[in-house]
RNA sequence: GGGCGCUUAGCUCAGCGGUAGAGCACUUCCUUGACAUGGAAGGGGUCAGAGGUUCGAUCCCUCUAGCGCCCA
């Protein structure tokens, strides 16, 4: 017995502990070996996270794909897990040790601290799994993996070594975005440029030989900069070679103000003669642009600040080297360890006072931000890790260009090339400790060739093992070098202490491992094949790369998909995934973004609390239309957890009703046109709902689910059948009741991808009676229906369905309640027969008392128009005449205008000449049909004359 | 500055070269035994603006205005 109401949150769990005891979602069940496999990776999210709004959507959408094939009978993996999430669960630990007041990381060491982050892992890695599974994902979670996994590592390392090995992966000293305050470098897509309202200062440089005088342009050179703290570092002034105004200073040189360094002026086309003042300073050390201007003149580099962003100078040789002792340097020292921020102010001071501010903009720029610790990013000069993405682009450029990757929306493809063609190096070493560390070892340079001298170059080692590292320097080393690995930095220090000293005469030399770690998206690039297995040859390696589809969002384009496809074309040879799907953001119902800041976020664990999983899912899915954002409201969400009630009370009533499954029912053997018109509208809707899950169209899938189970299971079909259910036994009975279980059957199929748990709810509780179920519904197969298509049944049905809409909508215009005889004018012999089969249900929808035949209307009767043919109801008396001649009237303008506009087509010649055949019998068979209607209004406003 | 996208009913959004659609909201009516988390009926749109292509444009093209996102 199907219950009163369906209590989601009594259901779900239950419905969910179900398919994971029957192994449902396992990929690679025995009968179906011989199936095609259909896989998918989760976008995995962050370890310690837990399930938001974005989630919900990008689940719900992977989750109807995978549900959809399982039907179809494929062997299906969704393979689920999570990443370490390198920055942010680091950050996590260590403000936990801070709040605590615990030592910190340093304080405690890096063996220790990584116990803590394997601690605080065990403890919230689980959470988001089980939010996952409240959803409803099908993921097979005996396959749940971790990017930190010993597998999962260990593709890494492969992966590292091999592309060092191929000189895809290198050391490089560059500029890169570092963080002063995570005190790690990150990627430039880690960067955020936000919009700052900040100055532009414009500082007088004073030229060389001359003295400097600040009512006197000609003794000075202006240079415009909204960072004046770096102008420690400038190591050069650029104009323009072109500048009309500045060209002539080219080859002069100016004197650093606050420091006393000459530097010279350059000619450089990166001064933009239109911008500023036309010069600017340039600072290699500090900033990305005057790097590479800095490299074309051969510029040195002087940074001039620590990891920390507080300025380095006192101890900074390449700050102070050619620098002449003065008062001014001597000021300029104290800022030593002075924060970037509060020099910057010092510096703005002095340079005032001293005569070198020339004038303060207010100026709004760009500034980059840590997307994780929100500082302001420095470039900064440091020896990093990068991949040679420009090579591993070339094949993953051409992989999309030539189809074996699509984007849907293929838009997307846009946004992936621009990015792709200009890529840049990517840093993939971050100074962390949790996550996977660079397997790399560094040692002294070879005596051999460098004797004892100071060891300014290291020999470095990459390998899979310590083992192996130790064996390659093995082969470096002179024989009979003993070689032993330092077990943290302290040890390898002091012993480079005592070889630097010459103390090391037996050849005894200790190596150090690097001490970072990769990127996390690192080895989220592996995800689709190291998930898999590799590098070991595993079988599902084999069956399920590469995966079917991949969901995500626009904002991992990047970050993630791009990578993917470089790794898994570079070590795969194969694309990671046949098609993308892009989906857009969930926002509040004002269109916000949701963001904690703001405090707009939904949680969507209590959506699913209030209305139920389903009903959460439907409502994404109902909005996901390509290539827009979902705006959610509790109201829409409430809408669709009355679409589940309204489901949950049809199979009620089908059930209170006798309706019950019948054993190799053939909905094609069914005689009854009621059946065999639901027949043909369960076939169209199945074809409807197949081809928009085909084509990623999951707002149209779910749309053609809800006007089937609604507008025609709900409002048509289970109302017309009202009178047969409940009328006398026999075999239209029969045959009713079976298609009613049938068709609910189909319904519950089709819903099943959108509306996992009450569908299979359903499913359980129609079994109590009619033949067993063989599976459950995640594992029953999606409907294939052929050969129901009944045009006949179609016309019949749609004629009724028709004239009940018309006489409800007169009673409803007349205000009639009581129930009234309706006469058919002058009715073709098949209406008759309509009519005659179908009287009990117009009676009962319509409420008409009876129904009759005559030749012509009577007098005072209402007229509707009805395919074409006329049906009145003799109202003499009880309605207002007036009204109904006004009513008339109004349709008779709406005829005439149909006529109007057909015949201003049909009556011009480029139009007959030119469109389509059909569109022109299509016009031709308008104006009849309106001209049709137009005669039968004039005769019933003729008919109210008479009345009158 | 470069790129992508949006502008359709009061709101949120589909759609599309051949007479404008849905959900919600609104109005009126309905305690008929699946469902008031419901049923029935109804009002409401020069499809942002201006040009162009076409027999025909809400749809294709160009421009303008406004809004959003991404990248520099």
């Amino acid at each position: 017995m199907i219950d009163k109401t369906y209590q989601s949150s009594e259901v779900e769990g239950r419905i969910y502990a179900a398919w994971e005891a029957a192994g449902a979602f396992r990929a690679g069940r025995p009968e179906r070996a011989k199936a095609a496999p259909y896989s998918i990776v989760i976008p995995p999210p962050n370890v310690t996270g837990s399930l938001h709004m974005g989630h919900a959507l990008n689940n719900t959408l992977q989750d109807i794909l995978v549900r959809f094939e399982r039907m179809r009978g494929k062997d299906v993996l969704w393979q689920p897990g999570t990443d370490h999430a390198g920055i942010a669960t680091q950050m996590v630990v260590e403000r936990q040790l801070m709040e605590r007041q615990q030592p910190g990381r340093r304080d405690m060491g890096r063996e220790k601290f990584l116990e803590r982050v394997w601690a605080w892992k065990a403890e919230s890695g689980g959470i988001i799994i089980n939010q996952l599974k409240r959803l409803g994902a099908s993921c097979d979670w005996s396959r749940e993996r971790f990017t930190m996994d010993e597998g999962l590592s260990k593709a890494v390392l492969k992966v590292f070594v091999e592309l060092y090995r191929d000189g895809l992966i290198y050391k490089d000293k560059r500029l890169v975005n570092w963080d002063p305050k995570l005190l790690t470098a990150i990627s430039d897509l880690e960067v955020q440029q936000v919009e700052v309202r900040g100055h532009l200062w414009h500082i007088r440089y004073p030229l060389e030989g001359v003295t400097f005088n600040a009512e006197d342009a000609l003794t000075f050179i202006v240079v415009a900069t909204t960072r004046p703290e770096t102008m420690l570092g400038d190591v050069a002034i650029a104009v323009h070679p072109e500048n009309d105004k500045l060209k002539h200073l080219i080859g002069k040189n100016v004197i650093l103000p606050l420091v006393g360094r000459r530097i010279p002026i350059v000619g450089d086309d990166y001064a933009d003669p239109e911008k500023g003042t036309g010069a600017v300073k340039i600072t290699p050390a500090h900033d990305f642009n005057d790097f590479d201007v800095g490299k074309r003149h051969d510029l040195p580099l002087i940074s001039v600040l620590n990891r920390e962003g507080k300025l380095r100078l006192k101890t900074n040789q390449t700050f102070l080297d050619g620098v002449p002792p003065s008062t001014a340097l001597d000021e300029t020292l104290t800022l030593d360890a002075v924060d970037r921020f509060a020099a910057r102010k010092k510096i703005v001071e002095r340079l005032e006072t001293e005569g070198f501010l020339d004038k303060i903009e207010p100026h709004i720029h760009m500034v980059p931000h840590g997307d994780r610790s929100n500082a302001v990013i420095e470039p900064f000069l440091t020896d990093q890790w990068y991949v040679d993405a420009k090579t591993l682009a070339q094949p993953a450029i051409a992989a999309v260009r030539e189809g074996k990757t699509n984007f849907v929306p293929k838009n997307w493809e846009k946004t992936y090339f621009d990015w792709m063609e200009n890529i840049q190096p990517w840093c993939i070493s971050r100074q962390l400790w949790w996550g996977h560390q660079i397997p790399a070892w560094y040692g002294p340079e070879n005596p051999s060739t460098y004797g004892t001298q100071l060891p300014f170059y290291e020999e470095r080692f990459v390998a899979l093992s310590e083992e192996e590292a130790i064996a390659q320097a093995k082969a470096l080393y002179p024989e009979g070098t003993e070689i032993s690995v330092a077990s943290n930095e302290e040890t390898y220090r002091a012993w480079q202490r005592s070889y630097v000293l010459g103390n090391n005469q037996k050849l005894s030399i200790k190596l150090r491992r690097d001490e970072d770690v990769l990127d996390t998206w690192f080895s989220s690039a592996l995800w689709p094949f190291s998930t898999l297995g590799w590098p070991e040859s595993t079988p599902e390696v084999n069956r399920f790369y590469p995966t079917s589809a991949l969901v995500t969002g626009f904002d991992i384009i990047f970050f993630w998909v791009a990578r993917m496809m470089m790794m898994g074309l570079h070590l795969m040879k194969e694309v990671p995934f046949k098609d993308v799907y892009i989906h857009r953001l969930v926002r509040d119902e004002k269109g916000a973004k949701m963001s904690k800041s703001k405090g707009n976020v939904v949680d969507p664990l209590g959506i699913i609390d209030e209305y139920g999983a389903d009903a959460l899912r439907f409502t994404l899915a109902r909005g996901a239309a390509q290539g827009n954002d979902i705006r959610l409201s509790p109201q829409l969400v409430e809408n669709n957890r009355n679409f589940a009630t309204k489901l949950w009370n049809a199979a009620r009533f089908v059930e209170f009703n006798g309706a019950a499954r019948v054993a190799g029912f053939d909905p094609k053997s069914a005689k009854e046109t009621l059946n065999r018109w639901i027949a043909h509208e369960t076939a169209k809707a199945s074809r409807e709902i197949t081809e928009a899950i085909e084509g990623y169209r999951f707002n149209d899938a779910a749309g053609a689910a809800y006007r089937f189970v609604w507008n025609v299971y709900c409002d048509w079909y289970v109302e017309l059948s009202k009178p047969v259910l409940t009328g006398p036994d026999g075999a239209a009975k029969d045959e009713t009741r079976a298609m009613a279980a049938w068709a609910l059957d189909e319904i519950l199929k089709l819903l099943h991808p959108f509306m996992p748990f009450i569908t299979e709810e359903l499913w359980d509780k129609t079994a109590e009676t009619g033949p067993k179920r063989e599976a459950l519904l995640a594992l029953s197969d999606w409907p294939a229906l052929e050969g129901l298509d009944d045009a006949k049944a179609e016309a019949e049905i749609g004629w009724v369905i028709d004239l009940i809409t018309a006489v409800r909508s007169v009673r409803s215009e007349m205000n009639i309640t009581a129930a009234i005889p309706l006469v058919l004018v002058a009715a073709s012999a098949e209406s008759k027969q309509r009519a005659e089969r179908w009287a009990d249900f117009v009676k009962r929808l319509a409420r008409v008392a009876d129904i009759s035949f005559a030749d012509a209307a009577p007098a005072g009767s209402v007229q509707l128009l009805i395919r074409g043919e006329v049906a009145t109801l003799p109202l003499k008396g009880v309605i207002d005449l007036d009204a109904e001649r006004a009513r008339l009237q109004k349709e008779m303008a709406k005829a005439d205008a149909d006529i109007k506009r057909v015949d201003a087509k049909l009556g011009n010649a480029n139009f007959m000449a030119n469109a389509p055949e059909e569109i022109v019998e299509q016009e031709q068979e308008r104006r009849e049909e309106a001209e049709n209607r137009r005669a039968k209004i004039i005769e019933a406003l003729e008919r109210l004359k008479g009345a009158a």
